[in-house]
DNA sequence: CGAATGATATACT
DNA sequence: GTATATCATTCGA
């Protein structure tokens, strides 16, 4: 059971880190809660020359701040008006590099997730898409900018070994206004 | 399949 | 400062 540390989120490349986080477990502790998951689906976002990406270009606002921030900064943003989406910033101070997490296996805490959730029971749908993910762990913006190296929002490495020939690779998802980068293998999820 | 939803970016006055 | 178009989605038919 280790968090993970700085050195694993600035190795520089965002589609080997997001390829890395599938089966590392992401924890929480909001409101007294501790909810863990493990990661089922991640996309990369390669940055300024990446027209998915908030970044792109360079542009830097107020919410995209935390982007350009060191590897390990949490970035939440809101979508749509009522989602709450969780990425980790990877790279180095103003290489605003990121990834995304679409979705993950309930492990601890799922009292809570369900309560969030407003469900009954575990089903799959409870953790999938990266709105529902955020809400089950408690996740909004008022985590951007905080660390992953601090104890509210962490990503662990609980040995779960994800083989070579389970990782599912393809186009990202919702992102057709971002011309030919939306044909990018970005997306990494376990099948 | 289609509507809801509200913070944010951008272009104005 | 104010206005409006936009959006890395979800949920209910």
């Amino acid at each position: 059971m280790i968090k993970l540390d700085t050195d694993f989120y600035s190795r520089g490349n965002v589609t080997e880190v997001a390829r890395d986080l599938l089966g590392k477990v992401l924890c929480s502790r909001v409101g007294g809660h501790l909810t863990k998951a493990i990661i089922m689906e991640t996309e990369a976002y390669a940055g300024v020359d990446d027209r998915a990406s908030h970044a792109y270009g360079g542009r830097r606002t107020r919410r995209t701040e935390p982007m350009y921030g060191d590897g390990g900064t949490v970035y939440v943003y809101l979508c749509y008006g009522i989602h709450h989406l969780f990425n980790v910033v990877t790279s180095t101070l103003n290489d605003p590099q990121a990834v995304l997490v679409r979705a993950g296996s309930p492990v601890e805490g799922i009292d809570e997730m369900l309560r969030r959730r407003g469900k009954a029971a575990v089903d799959e749908t409870l953790l999938s898409g990266p709105g529902s993910l955020a809400q089950a762990l408690g996740i909004r913006t008022d985590l951007s900018g905080t660390s992953l190296l601090r104890d509210r929002v962490w990503i662990e490495d609980q040995g779960i070994g994800v083989a070579k020939d389970a990782v599912r690779v393809g186009p990202r998802i919702g992102v057709d206004y971002a011309g030919e980068d939306a044909t990018l293998p970005y997306r990494f999820l376990i099948s």
